[in-house]
DNA sequence: ACGCGAAGGACCC
DNA sequence: AGCCAGGGTCCTTCGCTT
């Protein structure tokens, strides 16, 4: 039953469940009692229903651990094919490696509670978090020292540090700082890409480049005392009536090395900063910290995915940079843990561990058994990892695909308690979807009841839907569905969430209406990046072009799937309007959500670029799929 | 063989 | 005292229609 091979499958505590234990990836959690920690996380969970459903699921991991030791008895016949694809595909991403990009993640230091401890100086001398009793957004350096921190439940984290302050999030204020460091990013890169109110990733590469041949005078910056400015700074500064502290962060670690420390009168002091990209990042973490009071690390690195690790490496308040070489990368990724990645979680860490595998070169050494136990994209993403390799361009940011809202409370099974909740849910998502004038098709509903079970049911309509009243026509009716479906027991529910999606482009949604060649080439960017975009354009073009079958395959799939939704929405935005007076909902409605739309702009292939001439959308992916063979 | 909708999950912050 | 969030995205699997 247990077969583990390198002991590296059950941690001996029968009963012990792992997706429980603290997570220690994160930053600020070096040298602490972690069996002490693990000991009153499970004493404190032991038998509750969460505890009992997380047991469950994962044993629902081990299983699909067996399974798939069960399938590791390949030929070795099997084994030498599968080796001999990959090396083929190494081959070609080794090809398409670019180090020439310098892509930056940036990402504020324990972002929520230091805007608290920034706001409340009382808290800065002791731990903290910010959340509620019930769940932690995040917690400040002193808290983590005790093992507490974020997406931990604060009763449980009150158990591990019983004098922890637990300040409730506040949105807004978090919302209007991330609204000024975004202002701050935009100076570097204009199409920089959000990850979150407090994360980013930036394309620091034309900056860099700019800033070769700029004079000292626009690489001055001043510290934030004083109320001139220099000329790029354009009087942003001087909005922020500055509390006059010399000392300016809050006291997020004890040996904060305090980067404002070199000059101790903040009257004219400035700094002049380099053109190197790790000055040009330096700057910018200086101008965060000179903003906002508060700091930020950062990584600096030839892609996303490796630039997301380097942000890491020196949190907080610093900032690493991985050379643009092949050989630094592949240094770099060697001893990498699978689990820093973006994206390895801890099933997949777990699922990696029992082949043996904890490390990217690992990763890289059982690449052919991987591609033969897991998906095509799981595996080719695994090989990339491996390879040090990962977007080197930032995608443009993309339309949201669905909103939703959901609520967690305490036991409820009345109906009508449930219904009038449902209401409330749907009243406040069509205000959300209002706001960003959306209507969407699918309504879904969640539930999940007082055992932590999860379901999800979902209906798709003909037309779009954007009321209170449309949406939780819809979402009664799943609910009773539901009711239904558990007959006789009640629904005992501890969260419900209703989710719109399928968004049809809302007409008033101005430019959205370009051809498709028009989206490629504008590219993300607007005409600053012109020559940037008309590159990346070739070369994702090339890409498409170069009709090798592996690797490349899957991008141009997908690449032209968005392409296609594209197209299709772009063409549905004429009639959007005519979803103002929808049927009746009743039950499943089955229509063919058919558009006869009169006058769609023709579609050019984004393959072949050429213009096709019918305007029907069926001809069209066609015609796409054609190309694409 | 495809495309799509539904349901369930993994993951991220 | 107190028993684990909420907002998203993407992937996988399955059943059905085309």
């Amino acid at each position: 039953l247990f077969r583990m091979e390198n002991g590296s499958l059950p941690p001996k505590t029968e009963g012990f469940v792992s997706r429980m234990a603290l997570n220690d990836n994160k930053a600020g959690m070096e040298g602490l009692d972690r069996d002490k920690i693990n000991k009153i996380i499970m004493e404190t969970s032991k038998g509750s229903k969460f505890y009992e459903n997380e047991l469950k699921r994962e044993q629902q991991v081990n299983q699909r651990i067996e399974m798939m030791l069960q399938k590791e008895q390949i030929t070795e016949q099997q084994l030498k094919k599968a080796q001999a694809q990959v090396e083929r595909m190494v081959a070609e991403l080794e090809e398409s490696r670019d180090l020439t990009r310098a892509i930056v993640h940036v990402d504020m230091d324990a972002f929520y509670a230091a805007v608290e401890m920034r706001d409340c100086p009382e808290l800065k001398d002791k731990p903290m978090a910010v959340g509620s009793m019930s769940m932690l957004s995040t917690s400040n350096y002193l808290a983590r020292k005790y093992g507490v921190r974020a997406a931990m439940p604060g009763f449980i984290a009150k158990k591990l540090c019983p004098h922890l302050v637990i300040v409730p999030t506040n949105f807004d204020k978090y919302r209007a700082v991330s609204n000024e460091i975004r202002e701050i990013f935009t100076d570097y890169d204009p199409g920089f890409m959000p990850v979150s109110l407090d994360e980013a990733y930036l394309d620091f590469t034309e900056h860099v480049e700019k800033r070769q041949s700029w004079p000292e005078s626009l690489r001055t910056r001043r510290y934030r005392a004083s109320t001139t400015t220099t000329g790029e700074e354009s009087g942003k500064l001087a909005q922020e009536a500055a509390p006059g502290t010399p000392d300016l962060s809050p006291v997020l670690f004890e040996d904060s090395p305090s980067s404002s420390s070199n000059s101790e009168d903040a009257g004219d002091a400035f700094e002049i900063f380099g053109t190197s990209v790790e000055e040009a990042v330096r700057e910018m973490r200086f101008r965060i910290e000179q903003k906002t009071m508060l700091t930020a690390s950062a990584g600096i690195a030839p892609n996303m995915m490796l630039a997301k690790v380097c942000s890491d490496k020196n949190k907080p308040n610093g900032q690493y940079r991985l050379p643009p070489t092949r050989e630094a990368v592949m240094e770099f990724v060697c001893d990498l843990p699978v689990r820093k990645v973006s994206g390895v979680g801890k099933v997949s860490e777990k699922l990696l561990s029992a082949l043996g595998i904890s490390s990217c070169s690992h990763l890289g050494q059982k690449m052919a058994l991987l591609s033969l136990l897991f998906s095509e994209t799981s595996w080719h993403h695994f090989l990339q990892v491996s390879l040090g390799l990962g977007s080197a361009f930032i995608p443009r940011h993309e339309e949201r695909k669905s909103m939703s809202t959901e609520r967690t409370f305490k036991e409820m099974s009345a109906v009508e308690e449930q219904l009038s909740l449902c209401h409330e849910l749907c009243e406040d998502l069509a205000n959300d979807l209002k706001k960003e004038g959306l209507k969407g098709k699918t309504v879904t509903l969640k539930l999940k009841n007082v055992n932590f079970e999860v379901k999800t049911r979902a209906l798709t309509l003909p037309y779009p839907v954007a009321t209170a009243d449309e949406i939780f026509t819809v979402a009664k009716d799943l609910l009773k569905t539901e009711r239904d479906n558990e007959s006789p027991q009640p629904l005992r529910l501890r969260l419900m969430g209703v989710r719109v999606s399928a968004f049809v482009s809302s007409d008033h949604k101005k430019p959205l209406q370009r051809s498709i060649v028009g989206f490629l080439n504008s590219g993300r960017g607007e005409s600053g990046s012109s020559q940037r975009a008309k590159q990346q354009h070739l070369k994702e073009n090339s890409q498409l072009s170069s009709s090798s079958q592996i690797w490349p395959l899957g991008c141009q799939r997908a690449r032209a799937k968005r392409l296609q939704l594209q197209a299709a929405a772009a063409s549905t935005t004429q009639q959007a309007g005519l979803g103002t007076s929808p049927p009746p909902v009743s039950g499943k409605t089955d229509a063919s959500g058919r558009c006869p739309d009169g006058g769609s702009p023709a579609l050019v292939c984004p393959i072949c670029l050429l213009s096709q001439d019918d305007d029907d959308l069926g001809m069209f992916n066609r015609h796409v799929d054609l190309c694409l063979n």
